[in-house]
DNA sequence: CCAGCTTTGTGAACGTGTGCACGATTGCAT
DNA sequence: ATGCAATCGTGCACACGTTCACAAAGCTGG
């Protein structure tokens, strides 16, 4: 019996990177694609060959070089690593636009994220079904978190509802939180806290978006006129 | 007339915080809070103040010692350098589940980016009416980047359509694509690309409960089981 | 068995991001 | 005026992440 390797520590890095090589991998096992080198996987993750290589080293060693990596057994190991053994249900909180949408679209069931129930404050909702789940009421979330051994929950509510309803996961027993509202989140240090914001998202690309045109008006006239170098310049003091 | 500042090259890490500190900014100056320090700032954005006060000095130094920063001149800051002082309208591509979902958010327009069109393959969607938006055919993509003058583009096609998708942004004359399909797309360097990705958040979070298992595993049994341990032994060769 | 080719695994250099610590500056009280 | 408390701005050291470059290891053909 070979000695149990020491669980080492994977960087945050390499972990968000893993979900993408799976899904490749996993594309490629469907396509019967038997090994692929560290070369290829880089290629199709848009990243990288190196990065990939050292990423796959922290699994422990599992490619065979002059050859490359068998594609099933590292699908194999990956999800080990992630926990994607098992399936993971997960609980939704706000049965809003988005939480419709959320419930509705099946990949979360399909990638081993099944919704084991999702719920709204508002009474008028309760008792509708929403991919193929009943909406309930939030009073029944810690009923619903136990019985069904949940761990994740995404918080999909208003911002003004999104710090409550982390509460009332915490409370209920979740350890993971996936929220969409756009707010900083006050929770104990032990949960884990995943944030996806469009808004942020957006402001980014509209930064790169801005300096694209900075940079082509620098390009083109010679300096910021008047008014322009008024705007920036600091308001008196009141 | 003060010398135009060079414009400073602003660290990813910090562009991608500045939107948080700018929606705390824009909801103390709500509330009529006129002045904030880096610690306070800091604490609502679950950030170190160091961090705060490195992240906005690369806006150039607006701050008064012993005093704090002037909420209202901060917002105009930010906004300035990322770019929203004016609206950056956008296209949705993909009228799906999600496609509606984004449509239907008010957020959008709210924020600066408001739907200047939503566009489907499908010809049984064309017409309807979704977020005071009427959906429209892809094939006229190209009008509507070009009528409106939109930048950027978001993808929320099924994943088999979403690289034809960023193509047709592309040759439309998009330069920034919001990408929610689980894909890696390939489009030229110059085009910005970001990507959320549901399936990952949620395997990210799955692998953090998965190493709290395995800690509390390893510290209630003595050892791994035997079934255990041949499955991550290596498989034979073929 | 050897030569030559391929590809992994990883040490080392480099680059980016974080956090501390402290000087510099400001406002206020006396 | 002077002293004191508050707070910014930033140099520095450290941690983390990326990339290069190359030895080690395996495969193939003769």
């Amino acid at each position: 019996m070979p000695a149990e390797r020491p669980r080492r520590r994977i960087p945050e890095a390499t972990v968000a990177r893993l979900p993408v090589y799976l899904r490749i991998l996993s594309e490629q096992a469907d396509e019967a694609v038997e090994t692929i080198s560290s070369d290829r996987l880089a290629e199709l993750g848009g990243v990288n060959a190196a990065k990939v290589r050292k990423d796959l080293s922290y699994l422990g060693s599992y490619g065979t070089r002059g050859v490359g990596y068998e594609v099933a057994y590292l699908v194999y190991q990956i999800r080990r690593e992630l926990g994607l053994t098992h399936d993971w249900p997960v609980v939704i909180v706000g049965a809003g636009n988005l939480g419709q949408a959320l419930a509705g679209y099946g990949g979360f069931g399909e990638r081993g994220f099944p919704v084991a129930g999702i719920v709204d404050v508002d009474p008028a909702k309760v008792g509708s079904v929403l991919g193929g789940v009943r909406i309930r009421h939030i009073d029944e979330l810690t009923q619903i978190v136990q019985a069904k051994q949940v761990n994740i929950g995404v918080i999909a509510t208003p911002t003004a509802s999104a710090q409550d309803a982390a509460e009332r996961l915490v409370r209920a027993g979740v350890t993971s939180i996936l929220n969409f509202a756009p707010v900083v989140l006050s929770v104990p240090r032990s949960i884990e806290v995943r944030k996806v914001d469009l808004a942020v998202e957006l402001q980014i690309l509209s930064y790169h978006e801005q300096r694209r045109a900075t940079a082509n008006t620098l390009r083109s006239v010679s300096g910021g006129s008047g008014a322009a170098a008024a705007a920036t310049t600091r308001p008196a003091r009141a």
